[in-house]
RNA sequence: GCCCCCGUAGCUCAGGGGAUAGAGCACUGGUCUCCGGAACCAGGGGCGCAGGUUCGAAUCCUGCCGGGGGCACCA
């Protein structure tokens, strides 16, 4: 709003100036926030652009559009400063407004509906059922659940979906990897064949179903067994990964099985648009028109469809369900299928724009200076709900979402659990059940707080109140920024730089005084934040406690 | 060999072309008669290298070096 306003004066002052400068075109008005705090709550640097424009002195540009500028109460004071930028401080009253806001929008401070509303799909997890989920994973879900909640947040129909992997040669293998381990808890000589899934999880998977229905598979025939083995066990396998996400706060609207897919219209399709061809005994597609390496299989010699053939059949699904815009949350191992999925999107009739592709770098386990192996064939690997006993959902989540999903993390789960006190998300936890306890504190000592409109905001001057209401000011610009990014983990920084902010102001102002009139302003001030912080902490999925139970520690 | 990501403080990471490059951890030293000390304040230290674009580059482009990942009729 702010920034708005800003740029719209700053346009006016130019549009005015623009004789006077020799300016034929107007440019395109930027408002930064400066870096410094010298440097005013806000900036432009159209001074600077026009100077280099018309060859005229920036700063002498920069003074001829302030003596320009119109009016305004929203502006308390303008400086021209450095090279030529124009910097502004805003007037409290414009500050005092955001407590309003937060007081009237509650739950919805930070969202907004400024951007054209899209129906967005956004798929991610989608890890095979075979196994349950790895930390990987975890990444992916938390990364997909968040951007889903931000783009939600910023007007779009978001809706979040799984894709089930349970057709093809992986599913053939995993039922006769469970036959396997079946057959040798009677003795037959049995053995989990090659490229199977030889890890515990389908030792147990053999386990359940023997204890259910006993001895009865061993008559019926192996392969109508190994079928109804691969099913009974992805249908356990996706139970559990339910489980999983469900403890991670992660919601999945559809989960889209891989065997009710049309592949071969699919196929069908590409024929027709003469974008598949045979060679070889095999059905090719031809990505190499789009930009990719090579020309890609669809259908194989032996007549079974490739898993891209499958992506594309789904991809046709997705479209035709009436979605503007696909989000797919991939692992970067897979960056190199982008190419012919937006080929296959090309090709299909589909804006490439449309599909897009958040790759997320991988996650290394660690605990101290030990590698954690995450081989799943090797049956090694750490689960992602044995992190989650580890560590806990809540610092779990909020650790893999800090980073950009340019950067591979590091996961030290030694230093997740023992530095748990200097982890980010609880210091921001604490921010919010800090505030909690001094609002209990205040009505315990008989200063309940009054509604707002009885409340003079004018009381707050102190320059951590100042600080603390810019940043809450700055809320729904940085949800806008983030999903326009898709970027979930700028939230994560934003919201440990509100947190550090009211602790500021917490050391700084005691709030519970004898002054009723500051003490109200104070508490509201203090339950804006907390709204602030629980709202972001509902976008990255992590909860906002009301209180924290005191650590050993910290007496 | 080709493709993608990364290289910023001792460590882990932020930094949307702007001014004096930030935070956490670690280290050193401080702060409270009082609302939650899981807090606050202060200090030291840094953009891999070389070119280019620009009034201005950590940011954009090219090359090189270093690290990670990927290059199937696997999924």
């Amino acid at each position: 709003m702010i920034e708005l306003e800003l740029a719209r004066l700053v346009r006016a002052a130019v549009e005015e100036a623009r004789q006077e400068l020799g300016l034929d075109q107007v440019p395109e008005i930027e408002i930064t926030r400066p870096r410094q705090k010298q440097h005013g709550d806000h900036a432009s640097n159209v001074a600077l652009a026009i100077g280099a424009a018309t060859g005229r002195n920036p700063r002498e540009v920069a003074e001829a559009l302030v003596a320009h500028l119109p009016d305004s109460d929203l502006v308390a004071k303008v400086e021209v400063a450095g090279p030529g930028f124009i910097n502004f401080t805003v007037a409290h009253a414009w500050l005092y407004r955001v407590l309003e806001d937060i007081v009237r929008q509650g739950e919805a401070y930070g969202r907004s509906s400024d951007e054209p509303a899209e129906r967005v799909l956004v798929e991610f997890v989608s890890a095979n059922p075979t196994g349950p989920l790895h930390v990987g994973s975890g990444r992916n879900a938390a990364v997909g659940d968040s951007l889903a909640r931000i783009l939600d947040a910023v007007g779009h129909t978001v809706e979040r979906e799984y894709y089930v992997n349970d057709a093809g040669t992986q599913a053939e293998l995993f039922g006769a990897s469970i036959e396997a381990r079946y057959l040798e808890r009677f003795g037959v000589d049995a053995s989990v064949p090659e490229g199977g899934y030889a890890g515990q999880y389908v030792v147990e998977l053999a386990a359940a179903i023997e204890e259910e229905l006993g001895d009865s598979l061993l008559e019926v025939p192996e392969e109508e067994r190994r079928e109804w083995l691969a099913r009974e066990g992805m249908e356990r396998a996706l139970t559990d990964i339910r489980t999983t996400l469900e403890r991670m706060n992660v919601r999945i609207d559809r989960w889209v099985h891989q065997s009710g897919l049309d592949v071969d219209a699919a196929v069908d399709r590409l024929r027709k648009a003469d974008l598949a061809y045979e060679r070889d005994g095999a059905v090719w597609f031809r990505a190499e028109q789009f930009g990719d390496e090579k020309d890609r299989v669809l259908i194989r010699s032996n007549g079974e469809p490739t898993y891209f053939a499958a992506d594309c059949a789904y991809l046709l699904d997705k479209f035709g369900r009436g979605h503007d815009r696909l989000i797919y949350v991939w692992g970067a191992d897979h960056h190199g299928t982008v190419k012919r999925l937006q080929g296959a999107a090309q090709g299909l009739g589909f804006d490439v724009d449309g599909a897009e592709f958040i790759l997320y770098q991988l996650v290394n386990l660690r605990r101290g200076d030990e590698p954690v192996r995450m081989s799943r064939r090797r049956g090694e690997i750490i689960t992602l709900d044995e992190l989650l006993d580890e560590v806990g959902p809540d610092a779990a989540r909020y650790t893999l979402l800090t980073r950009s999903t340019d950067t591979a993390i590091d996961f030290d789960i030694e230093l997740v659990k023992s530095q748990s006190l200097e982890n980010p998300v609880y210091y921001v936890q604490y921010a919010h059940a800090r505030i909690a306890s001094v609002i209990r504190y205040a009505e315990q000592q008989g200063v309940p707080m009054v509604p707002f409109e009885q409340v003079d905001p004018e009381e707050l001057v102190h320059e951590t109140e100042l600080d603390l209401l810019r940043k809450l000011a700055d809320l729904p610009e940085q949800v806008r920024v983030a999903a326009a990014l898709r970027a979930p983990y700028r939230l994560t920084h934003y919201t440990e730089e509100l947190a550090a902010d009211f602790h500021r102001f917490y050391t700084e102002c005691r709030v519970v005084t004898d002054d009723a009139s500051l003490t109200q302003a104070r508490l509201h001030l203090s339950a804006a934040t907390k709204q602030g912080i629980a709202n972001v902490l509902a976008l990255l999925g992590v909860s906002a406690p009301e209180s924290m139970e005191r650590l050993e520690e910290a007496g």
